[in-house]
DNA sequence: ACACTAAATGTAGTAAAATTACAACTTGCG
DNA sequence: CGCAAGTTGTAATTTTACTACATTTAGTGT
């Protein structure tokens, strides 16, 4: 895709002269794209022709659809990619690395979620009479966040990080109840079992995890969510992210559904907070 | 920066048949990248030199150098914009507003973290004797993940939930004990109160919470989080992830500085929970 | 080593595209 | 109503890109 890295590639199968043009646009992409063919030409002190022989090698219409392209691939540098952390690297490095490598599942992320399944779900939780939101080990927290997140929407909610306590709380589900369960790998024994448990008391039980996945497979909705493989640190950093960054988007789907005047009690909830917080005026 | 928005602001300002122009092109930025000044001259219904005056208003040197920054624009598919959720946003746009402005948040706490203070941050993580992390409301679950991160590097972990809890840890803190207080408006008494608690106990306090706020004051590091404003869901959302971000960045800094023996030990933290699930060769 | 072929490169002419200069037309205001 | 400022279009000019063909270069077999 990106036409500088196809120059690199293709560099080999270049003539000499082709090879000549291909190292001036590398060298200086920037003025290349401001350059009329003839000025290119001239730099690579090559023909006007074989410069338009390079830019057709390189599947694109002529010179100027060329440049169009270059133009794209500079855009951005690269937009985020996952790079994975190096050993050597400072805190400079690996602080953008992180970053860059969270923005970029983030956006495989959104690229792979169902949206029909996404407004199913909030569907659901609108009409629940009770929510429940379970996840173990990192995905604890994600679902602690939802607990903070959906508290505030008037609905009953339940977490527990305990799995025995998890259990329980399923045993007495009735029909009207949903349970999240949110597990990345979706192989988490004991949150299989719970799941099994949820749906043998007519609790519809939702799926945060992978596609495939044995959870997945005891889920009566699954929202699952491609991330990419996470940084080789041994610890789940960004499919959490992604995980969390969904509940979000479930929590939005649940204001939105509930309308305007909704919303309003939200700012209240909010606002009771206001005794617990040094003021704001009294900074400067 | 970018030229389509840049269309869409100037709008006003255009004439009737810029406006023409204006309209052609933010309807098929695609399409106009791809055609000669006459044929979207022809297909704005204007003419030549309309257009060419079209691309001058906007600051380029001309119809073709206006192709450039058009295609670079629509390069990164318009980057990580804050785009708010809005009443009306179907589930599709609501989701792709709330990944979009959640990977844009990165971005931004990304440029405004101090990595000097990370660096340091980590230095004083990796000699701790005791990290305890703290945090209420939203703030609570990025504690839990953190205890979820370090608590698999072999050194004693705190988090608690309840104040009470979090005042009494603090008191029993000594010297070389870190506190780590989270806090995206650093405005929360109660957390104030505990970072004035662990410093008289000789336990060095980290804030992750805003610049100048009451925490921060009260913190002997702080590492400070530009977010741009929450989504007016009235929940913290952003906020929040650029916290766990920040996380990960502290518990990556923490596992390279400890080097490649400890991150073995990593793996064998993680391969421990073998037995807890469903083997992948289960699956088909 | 030479000749022959195929590929590569350049030259010159042509077509297309963009820009300029200027003329005709609106629009607003005294 | 008429004039000035601003807009838009026409036609000529210039620049740019492309094509066809000629020349060179490199490679292969005898």
């Amino acid at each position: 895709m990106n036409i500088l890295e196809k120059i690199t590639q293709n560099k080999a199968a270049f003539s000499k002269s082709e090879r000549k043009v291909a190292d001036v646009i590398l060298a200086n992409p920037q003025t290349a794209i401001h350059s009329s063919i003839a000025t290119l030409a001239k730099m690579s002190d090559v023909s006007e022709p074989t410069v338009n022989r390079f830019c057709r090698r390189l599947d694109t219409k002529g010179f100027p659809d060329f440049k169009l392209h270059l133009a794209q691939s500079l855009a951005n540098g690269t937009p985020y990619v996952n790079r994975h952390v190096d050993e050597n690297d400072g805190p400079d490095e690996y602080t953008t690395k992180i970053f860059e490598s969270t923005m970029a599942s983030l956006e495989v992320a959104r690229q792979s979620i169902d949206v029909q399944a996404v407004n199913r779900v909030v569907d659901l939780l609108t009409q629940a009479q009770k929510i429940s939101f379970f996840g173990l080990g990192a995905s604890a927290s994600v679902a602690h966040d939802a607990l903070n997140k959906f508290f505030r929407f008037n609905v009953p909610v339940v977490y527990f990080e305990d799995i025995l306590m998890q259990r329980m709380s399923c045993m007495n589900c009735t029909a009207g109840d949903v349970v999240v369960l949110i597990s990345h790998t979706g192989r988490t024994k004991s949150l299989v079992e719970i799941a099994n448990i949820a749906r043998s008391n007519d609790a519809t039980v939702v799926g945060i995890t992978s596609a495939g996945s044995p959870l997945s497979q005891e889920c009566n909705y699954v929202l699952s969510l491609e991330v990419p493989e996470d940084t080789d640190m041994y610890m789940p950093m960004a499919s959490r992210i992604a995980q969390l960054t969904l509940i979000d988007v479930l929590a939005t789907g649940f204001t939105l559904r509930r309308g305007n005047k909704f919303r309003e009690n939200l700012k209240r909830v909010k606002d009771t907070l206001r005794g617990s917080r040094y003021d704001k005026r009294n900074e400067i």
